[in-house]
RNA sequence: GGAGAGGUGGCCGAGUAGGUCGAAGGCGGUCGCCUGCUAAGCGAUUGGAUGUGCCUCGAAAGCAUAUCCCGUGGGUUCGAAUCCCACCCUCUCCGCCA
């Protein structure tokens, strides 16, 4: 969430940045509130002492007690009164409030959608085949490492088995990706999947998100679509020490998507599907140290498209297609010779103060002040895309498929066949 | 799922016939003193939120002051950590089970 203190002294220039992101926000009724928030403030406080000062009197001079009691009586409907509509006051600047999207870096192109998106790096070289490269699925296929058919039968569409080499094919990334990061620094961390409803409004995903997470009604619990949702409230309503920040996770996990809206789009293979499992990175840091941060995790997940001999663009996502809570994204997209195009397979973001704001997670800094972390996380590997863009990338005219060399080690083999 | 216990400050832990309790005590932390150094010892200090005033061009920080916070939300009362209701969470035992 923004801080109403921000939008207090530069209104406009808040007004404005929330305009980049195509949000016209409003300030003036937030003003107008605040104000109102904060006269009843006074008076409600003022009314309070009266009662608290008197209380302590009836107990000091019992003597006057009748008398007393009957004074504060006058006093206590008024108070009800004020109180009431100080919360309702509240409540509707929080409302409006948290219905406001992260402000936009400054470093963020102008843009409606995603077509203001703009390449800003294109790293490793397309492959150039002699024969006419088939994607994942007729690949998968006819290795039998995928089975999306029979999925169908028992989940529905947008549901696959993996099977034979993929599997270990997804361990080996798991295990190459984890020990890379951890000799990093990183705390590796398996979280939870299902995730209380509160929790995914005070990242800022529900309400935006609703039509897009599974839902478990009778617990009021949602299925994660990352393991961000997991992995950043764990420091809700905490203060963390200075000495601990940066602290910075990668989390294993599998994540679930509805897919709405999605409807007849990419309805072929693996690349869209409502379940698929995922490495992320997350990091707490200072406010100062988060761009810095930013740079960082954009730098491992092109690491690893490097190591894994993936050839991939860097995007830099425009202002009108960032997430809500982020405040600058960075999506990395592979290129995928069965479709002869990029697609995303990463994304990375830095959400500031936004999410931790929301979540109170906060740090003691070394002369004892109480201050917002900044949140980010980014994607070291989604398996399921990576395993597609290897796939289609190594393959060979007989329909075998070489296993990156960093992979051999883990896998245990080199090529796919049959 | 059945039965019971409990949720207090960074931690441990007092506090229920309602009244200066934001909260004893201990540990830990910080700062002093002591010491050749460390330990011990001694002394002091040690939560968060919100508002207002001073300060500032504003913010932050700082100082002062008021209000709120003893799992969360409501209620009773002049007054609640203490009483009542609802919810959440944790623990123990039994049952079931990957």
């Amino acid at each position: 969430m923004i801080d109403i203190r921000l939008i207090e002294i530069k209104p406009e220039e808040v007004r404005k940045l929330l305009k980049k992101k195509g949000v016209d926000a409003p300030i003036d009724e937030i003003l107008r509130l605040n104000q109102e928030r904060k006269d009843l403030i006074k008076e409600v406080d003022s009314l309070r002492h009266l009662q608290n000062v008197t209380s302590r009197e009836i107990q000091k001079n019992p003597s006057n007690k009748e008398e007393l009691i009957a004074q504060v009586k006058g006093i206590v409907p008024k108070l009800r009164e004020l109180e009431d509509k100080l919360k309702n006051i509240e409540s509707s600047i929080n409302e409006l409030i948290l219905s406001l999207p992260n402000l936009p870096h400054e470093s963020v192109p102008e843009g409606k959608d995603e077509t203001g998106n703009i390449p800003i790096k294109y790293s490793g070289s397309i492959p150039q085949f002699d024969f006419t490269p088939k994607d994942h699925l007729e690949l998968g296929e006819s290795l039998d490492l995928i089975d999306v058919k029979r999925a169908g039968k028992v989940s529905g569409s947008r549901f696959y088995y993996l099977k034979r080499e993929l599997v270990i094919l997804e361990y080996a990334l798991v295990q190459f990706v984890t020990e890379l990061l951890v000799k990093k620094g990183f705390i590796p961390i398996i979280p939870p999947v299902l995730v209380m409803e509160d929790i995914l409004y005070g990242l800022g995903y529900l309400p935006e998100l609703e039509e897009q997470m599974y839902k478990i009604p009778l617990d009021k619990l949602r299925l994660a679509g990352t393991s961000e949702h997991t992995v950043v409230p764990m420091f809700k309503d905490e203060i963390l020490d200075v000495k601990d920040l940066p602290q910075r996770f990668i989390s294993y996990s599998s994540c679930f998507r509805r897919e709405a809206g999605a409807a007849g789009k990419d309805t072929r293979g693996i690349l869209r599907v409502h379940q698929f499992d995922k490495l992320e990175m997350v990091s707490f840091t200072l406010p100062d140290k988060s761009w810095e941060e930013h740079e960082f995790l954009l730098s491992i997940e092109e690491e690893i498209m490097t190591r894994l001999n993936i050839p991939y663009r860097v995007v830099l996502i425009c202002a009108g297609d960032l997430g809500f809570p982020a405040s600058k994204k960075y999506d990395i997209e592979a290129w995928l010779p069965g479709q002869d195009r990029y697609r995303e397979t990463h994304s990375c973001s830095n959400c500031t103060d936004f999410q931790s704001r929301r979540l109170n997670i906060r740090y003691r800094d070394d002369d004892g002040n109480v201050h917002y972390v900044h949140t980010l996380n980014g994607t070291a590997l989604a398996i399921g895309r990576a395993l597609i863009a290897i796939m289609e990338n190594n393959q060979n005219s007989d329909g075998s498929i070489n296993v990156p060399e960093v992979l051999i080690p883990y896998a245990k083999f080199e090529v796919i066949k049959r």
